[in-house]
DNA sequence: TTACAATCTTAGTCTTGTCTAAGTTTTTGG
DNA sequence: CCAAAAACTTAGACAAGACTAAGATTGTAA
């Protein structure tokens, strides 16, 4: 009777790039989720159908994907959790592609109360410029 | 020819608590290790061959493991990950449960940039009591 | 309309990490 | 000293998630 997790981090991680792909292009195709998730499109295709099992998208074989709305719901909630975490990585001057990896595995271990802490934080150093300098300061030299 | 990774996740959680365990009591027992993370003696066993296959811990059946120079050092850049994490979610008034969950799974995956940040950023909290108020009120209540 | 390219799926395998059940070794108390 | 308890290992199974190779489908351009 193992529960169906159904928001493995590795599911949560396809639910946002077929979110992605669908808000840039209007349709998620897998050679598209593949290449951004850096798997083979074999590993697309079993993951769609675990995504579907789970009532996350409507998946049609060789007819492409769709969200459901608990999908979507979900991908949006991934997404700005993704957001978030990026926003306050970047005031500290990282650059680029750290933040993205740090995101992208950090975002699957942050319970609600530390992001919202992390979402406050995030807002307090907007309007703490001062402080962001130092910290950008001392992050990069010595 | 897949090079061993020698640091999944797991392996992390295990060489944290076999040094903890080392550290407080002078030995490390699977039932311990077990207990505290959570798992069965039988996956420990698994898990300490491999840290063995690894050269990150000498382990000899039935006669307990002990940490390899290498495994060592690891375990404890794996122990002051942790704890610097911890130093910072503790400035947001998150209950130590939460924070505890949280940090066993964001350590994982914390580039030495970032965490430079978050060391930085612990430090500057240190000295700013007003700013942690200010943060602890938002993050409970409304 | 048809052949080729691109895309997609399936089949089969592998690795990591977990479990339970059963058997072994070590420790311990009487 | 020895039986029972505690600790430990092995055997066997399973699930997630990845891969490659091979085959199926779809789209396209001549
Ligand atoms: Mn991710
Ligand atoms: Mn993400
Ligand atoms: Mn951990
Ligand atoms: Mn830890």
């Amino acid at each position: 009777m193992p529960k169906p997790s159904s928001t493995s981090i590795a599911s949560q991680d396809y639910l946002e790039q077929i979110f992605h792909l669908i808000a840039l292009k209007g349709y998620a195709r897998s050679v598209d989720i593949a290449a951004n998730l850096g798997v083979s499109q074999a590993s697309v295709s079993a993951m769609l159908k675990r995504l579907g099992a789970d009532g996350l998208v409507v998946y049609e074989k060789y007819r492409g994907v769709i969200l459901t709305p608990k999908g979507s719901d979900l991908a949006q909630h991934i997404i700005r959790r993704h957001e978030v975490l990026t926003r306050l990585l970047r005031h500290f001057g990282l650059d680029e592609e750290t933040i993205y990896r740090d995101v992208e595995g950090m975002e699957h271990h942050i319970s609600a109360q530390t992001l919202k802490a992390f979402t406050l934080l995030a807002n307090e150093l907007d309007q703490n410029p001062a402080l962001c300098r130092t910290l950008k300061r001392k992050v990069r030299g010595k």
